[in-house]
DNA sequence: ATGACGGTGTGGCACCGA
């Protein structure tokens, strides 16, 4: 069984390629990020004739994310209880998969501008709420995955210039520890499991042909718990819809479970 | 080089992303 995740920038101008890449790749689950627009104008319809329910906690313009799955999910959250936030940036619900009852956590975290910026604030603050949140969602949940956009470099392999780069944001020595804080409590990093090729990223920026240049960060993440550690058997990042026309800079990753 | 590229909004550009 398969769970993805994939910030698609706009849902809107990205729906046919997510349609495409389902048929392609019929994920159990598939999480969104950056739909861009609202509850009212999520496409349900087109997602049920692909086989899909749909979790959705949308916002105009910004943010929004939700979550697709073969089965109807259970208990749906939006954001972290004890954390107010005014974007939708969370989405929490729990399935009935082939690998049994997973509770799957679905995130756009800050991406924080630049250190020092009120938005570095609100990132760190953001993060702080979710590392408390997630303690209790870990002890009712102890089959749980997080996945999303992390906006965050976990080290100098998820960059393409770790020294250029040093201490700007996704990269800060700060936000790193903020995702070890996630690993202690008992989460893994199911990508680096696994041997990987050089230079694997899951992002590129649209500008100076970054993509064609293999410019680009890891920065979209799939965490695992200990008790579903030893069920996941690969996870990987699928290229390929960078080199759609009009892509989204972000590209999928698939981890698979036992 | 505070720019490039791309999405959104009610625009004639600004803001945001990473």
């Amino acid at each position: 069984m398969k769970i993805a995740t994939w910030n698609i920038n706009s849902l809107t101008v990205r729906l046919p390629q997510v349609l495409s890449w389902l048929a392609a790749n019929p994920v159990d689950v598939l999480c969104l990020q950056e739909l861009k627009l609202s509850d009212d104008k999520f496409p349900l319809k087109e997602l049920q004739d692909a086989g899909y329910h749909s979790a959705v906690f949308g916002q105009k313009t910004y943010n929004g994310v939700a979550i697709l799955s073969r089965t109807p999910a259970r208990n749906i959250v939006k954001n972290m209880a004890g954390f107010t936030d005014e974007q939708s940036r969370l989405i929490a619900v729990t399935l009935d998969t082939p690998a049994g009852e997973v509770r799957v956590i679905n995130g756009y975290f800050v991406n924080g501008q630049a250190p020092g910026s009120e938005k570095f604030e609100y990132k760190m603050k953001w993060l702080t709420g979710l590392r408390d949140w997630l303690r209790t969602e870990l002890h009712q949940h102890p089959n749980l995955v997080l996945v999303g956009d992390f906006n965050i470099t976990v080290d100098d392999r998820d960059t393409y210039d770790p020294e250029g780069l040093r201490e700007t944001i996704h990269h800060t020595t700060e936000e790193r520890q903020h995702f070890l804080a996630l690993l202690d409590l008992g989460l893994t990093d199911a990508f680096r499991m696994f041997e990987q090729p050089e230079k694997s990223y899951s992002w590129w920026d649209y500008r100076e042909f970054a993509f064609r240049r293999n410019r680009g960060l890891r920065i979209d993440h799939i965490l695992v718990s200990q008790a579903l550690k030893p069920k996941v058997t690969s996870c990987v990042i699928d290229k390929s819809p960078r080199k759609n026309e009009r892509p989204s800079d972000h590209v999928p990753v698939v981890v698979e479970l036992l």
